[in-house]
DNA sequence: TCTGGGGTCCTAGGACCC
DNA sequence: TCTGGGGTCCTAGGACCC
């Protein structure tokens, strides 16, 4: 294949995904539960966020609460998972080795999706998208599904097409156009990537309500209804790549880290120790994006679910210079939730979110700083080093809890079989 | 009498994605 | 008792600049 040459042509874009990826993770290592219903929940154990399709099957809607749905689990021998982000990551980064394999350019676009750019890299891309699939079942083990198209969108709508009619076994290219022609029209245009409830509404408000008429409409009349968004739409619909595909990452453009707790927080003391537990991560975050923050802010609220009293409080934070460093973020967090801080309410939640930030390389200092910037930097590298070679939760600031009563809940989670010593799986013979 | 044109940056809010 | 987390992009309007 001359990749250069390949390159210069129209692009033809593959969308690979995990069939309910979160799920499949979980039976690759517990073998026992290949037929059975799988949901894996989301943090604190809250909703029901992957379903497999005998999970579906039972009615298990995406979203539902779990305490809604606990006695159909049980009876119906549901497995149940919490969320395992770093086994569902590792799977992830080996399922993107092979997509390099298979194609030069490759975009992650989530944790189970990926964009490869296949033109000109085999005369049947069924053929080729089979392979690939072939791979990744045998050296990772997951079941996926791969779309095909000439835009993204039409990648993406090939890609629920594998998923939706068996007889594609899997791959369903929407480059053949009598493909199109027999799937597409019909769709509904509330299933296209892009449209949600509300756009949904605005395009019934003109009578259109399946893709095929979406994309006979002039793109002219898309803008006016859906902005630069919906024209753009029309024309992926119609072939006319208006996407590129973005191998790599841009630079973030905020980090946040925030969470339901696991116990209502009711004293300053525990929220400021879980706000500097959050703001410790955000810097562990901040410093392997190579990026530190100028600005952010710090929240709280209750839940209004159960009754209690409403509660949404906040407070900016701001830094002389911008910063990585893990307990200058510990300092000025704990202040603003003292700040924000209300009594007699009971928090739901917390969390910080930084939102500008630039690149580590191009800090500008200044000229009224205190602190000896190397040493802190060689104090975080060592940190970094040490939490990296033991396990993130080895060296922490004392402010941020050893006992973290109000600790979001992971009770049904799985060990992390592929990335820690002590939680490899056990094979006997 | 005649009163421009073109641009950037910032913010808030809405919408959407997985 | 129990309802997730972390992102991106677009628009409109105001302030400001030359």
């Amino acid at each position: 294949v001359d990749v250069a040459q390949a390159a210069r042509l129209a692009p033809v874009y593959a969308l690979i995904d995990g069939n309910s990826f979160y799920c499949s993770c979980e039976r690759l290592f517990a073998p026992k539960l290949a037929r059975r219903p799988v949901i894996v929940l989301s943090n604190n154990d809250g909703c029901a966020v992957a379903r497999t399709p005998e999970a579906k099957a039972l009615g298990i809607a995406m979203g539902a609460p779990f305490f809604k749905i606990r006695d159909l689990c049980r009876k119906n021998g549901v497995a149940v998972f919490s969320s395992n982000y770093t086994l569902y990551g590792d799977m992830s980064r080996r399922m993107n080795e092979i997509y390099h394999q298979f194609a030069p350019e490759v975009e992650v676009y989530s944790i189970d999706e990926s964009f490869l750019n296949i033109v000109g890299l085999a005369r049947d891309y069924t053929a080729y998208a089979q392979e690939l699939r072939q791979r990744v079942l045998r050296w990772v083990g997951i079941p996926t599904c791969v779309g095909i198209g000439p835009t993204k969108t039409l990648a993406k709508l090939a890609n629920r097409t594998a998923k939706t009619y068996p007889e594609l076994n899997g791959v369903c290219d929407f480059t053949d156009l009598a493909m199109r022609e027999k799937y597409l029209g019909d769709t509904p245009v509330g299933e296209l990537w892009g449209v949600g409830r509300a756009s949904a509404a605005k395009l019934e408000a003109i009578g259109i309500r399946t893709v095929g008429e979406l994309r006979a409409l002039p793109p002219k009349r898309a803008r006016q209804v859906l902005t630069v968004v919906g024209e753009r739409m029309v024309h992926e619909l119609n072939g006319v790549p208006c996407l590129p595909l973005e191998a790599l990452p841009a630079q973030r453009k905020g980090i946040a880290v925030t969470r339901s707790f696991g116990k209502a927080v009711t004293t300053l003391e525990e929220m400021q120790q879980a706000v500097a537990a959050y703001a410790t991560r955000a810097a562990e975050k901040l410093r392997r994006h190579r990026l530190a923050a100028v600005t952010g802010f710090v929240f709280m609220h209750t839940h209004a679910f159960n009754g209690d009293p409403w509660s949404h409080t906040g407070k900016a934070v701001e830094f002389l210079e911008p910063t990585d460093d893990t307990h200058e973020l510990i300092y000025a967090a704990t202040r603003a939730a003292a700040g924000a801080w209300r009594d007699g309410y009971r928090y739901a939640k917390a969390g910080i979110m930084l939102t500008e930030l630039v690149p580590v390389a191009q800090v500008q200092t200044s000229l009224l700083a205190t602190l000896d910037r190397e040493r802190r930097a060689r104090l975080m590298a060592a940190l970094d080093g040490v939490n990296s070679r033991f396990g993130r939760h080895t060296l922490y600031p004392a402010i941020a809890g050893h006992r973290q009563s109000w600790a979001t809940k992971f009770e049904r989670k799985s060990p992390r079989f592929t990335t820690s010593w002590d939680e490899l799986p056990v094979v006997a013979a």
